[in-house]
DNA sequence: TTACATTTGAAAATCATTATTAAAAGGGGA
DNA sequence: TCCCCTTTTAATAATGATTTTCAAATGTAA
């Protein structure tokens, strides 16, 4: 970790940690504006960059449109709901796929996989319940 | 399948279906205009989704860039050029993970899964040969 | 044919992200 | 400390992929 700590990047850092989710570079850049008013969004896409190709943090490249990223570096996989994008950790055991699941790939060279689960979740339903309860009362 | 088949459409299923590959938006739209000179790239667009809608094609929201569009619909897990973004079919036994892997999803309902692996293709490990035997000639 | 709905092409808009640039901040030495 | 050099920043423009808009074209059903 030979990076230098700017204050920026320090509280980057520090409000990703404090979340404890996994926030997109503008949720980020939000809450990061709330105790340094003046830094721009480019300064937290730069520095999100920064922390995670130092490894600080993992930029998480889940299916669908933005960017999250994860304060914790432990390998570990997730779950995003289909429906509004929220992301999850998931605990799964990775043992069971191994080496030996891997068939015939093609001319690759294979470095690495990632497992995402799909589903809704719990705010997701309670709101499909009750949209599915309005429907019936018309 | 109640579903209107538009010249463009089918030209644009055709073209997907004929390139056995993992094509992009873009990438299909070269084609397409081969045959239909006028159509717009928003046409291509609009049709793939209607398409994976209807469970005709399917979209793969791998991680990274562009979006791609499958031909075959049936169940299969991907991999990645992490290099070029190319995209292949892998031979992965789907058994293997099952329910019982599923840990604690924290109050999602899972509806699925998907298993992407990350490697680097044989056209790029030859380029980088390449590039590293110029290196050394230097 | 008429009346209505769907689809299209062209262009503009949007959204996430990256690049540019001039100014500001951070380090060392002398 | 001052000077010089490098890095980082804020602001803004640019980019790339995708979506939206809308008027014109096409299809469909009576």
């Amino acid at each position: 970790m030979q990076l230098r700590m700017t204050n920026q990047r320090e509280i980057i850092l520090k409000e990703l940690r404090k979340s404890r989710q996994h926030l997109t570079a503008d949720e980020l850049y939000e809450r990061v504006k709330k105790s340094m008013p003046r830094i721009s969004l480019a300064t937290v896409y730069r520095n999100l960059e920064t922390l995670s190709a130092a490894g600080i943090i993992t930029k998480l490249e889940i299916s669908g449109r933005q960017k999250r990223f994860d304060w914790d570096v432990r390998q570990h996989d997730h779950i995003y709901c289909g429906q509004c994008n929220r992301v999850d950790n998931i605990d799964f055991d990775r043992e069971l796929i191994g080496h030996s699941a891997i068939g015939s790939p093609i001319g690759y060279q294979v470095t690495g996989y990632r497992v995402e689960f799909v589903g809704i979740c719990s705010s997701c339903k309670k709101k499909n319940e009750k949209a599915k309860q309005k429907n019936h009362e018309r």
